[in-house]
DNA sequence: ACGTTAATTAACGAGAATGTTAAACAAAGG
DNA sequence: CCTTTGTTTAACATTCTCGTTAATTAACGT
């Protein structure tokens, strides 16, 4: 299937060590030394992990001597999260039934 | 890597053909040659794809004599949506300096 | 009982993901 | 220059993922 952008947010997403490293970088930027620390696996590993961010759009990098700073760009959890609105009625308990055929029209006219 | 309940939701995602399947269940329950019938992929292949959804608990399935319905369960969204929630104050436009302090005095508070 | 319909399980293969260690690259700094 | 520090690339092993076809299970209808 295609991978499209979506998918790619959501397979970035679905790794553990990824989204600590989200969740590290959401008080600050930081260092590929910095952000493999609290972990137990290699750098390269962290390395590989950071590459799979950026291509998904969710970290961005920049260079100052030997230092590759990473920092968080979270657009892409904004996408992931309209996406996954259009199911909200579904989970939503305070979800009136007007709300609900209000949405189910709304989406009719977007379909053509 | 541990596979916790985050990842399980966020990896069934991934895929574009189950979040068609997803689509397609907002319309209303299916069974799995109903939710089958758009693509170009065997049954089996979409016998294990609800299997996967189902693991994330992203539908529930009921039988009915020979027929397997399956169910939208979006509960999961909610908390894979709470889960970027924490990272919304970095791309949403509207967020105030005010609001963001007052979320990072929460989160501080939140750490034991 | 028997065949039809619906769906799953079994067995297999190609390719992607995740980790490792060792080597290479980049920049700083004696 | 040569070493140290930070990070990436290369090469490789292992384990998932996603698809296939063939066989099996389950329930219905005659």
């Amino acid at each position: 299937m295609t991978d499209d952008r979506l998918s790619t947010i959501f397979a970035a997403l679905a790794d553990p060590t990824r989204r600590a490293i989200l969740a590290r970088l959401a008080e600050g930027d930081a260092t590929v030394n910095q952000l493999a620390e609290p972990f137990s696996i290699s750098l390269p590993a962290i390395s590989r992990h950071l590459k799979v961010l950026e291509h998904a759009g969710l970290i961005t990098r920049s260079r100052t001597a030997q230092w590759r700073s990473s920092s968080l760009q979270a657009e892409p959890l904004r996408e992931a999260t309209a996406w996954m609105d259009r199911y909200r009625q579904f989970w939503d308990e305070s979800f009136s039934r007007l709300d609900v055929h209000l949405r189910r029209i709304q989406s009719e006219e977007e379909k053509p």
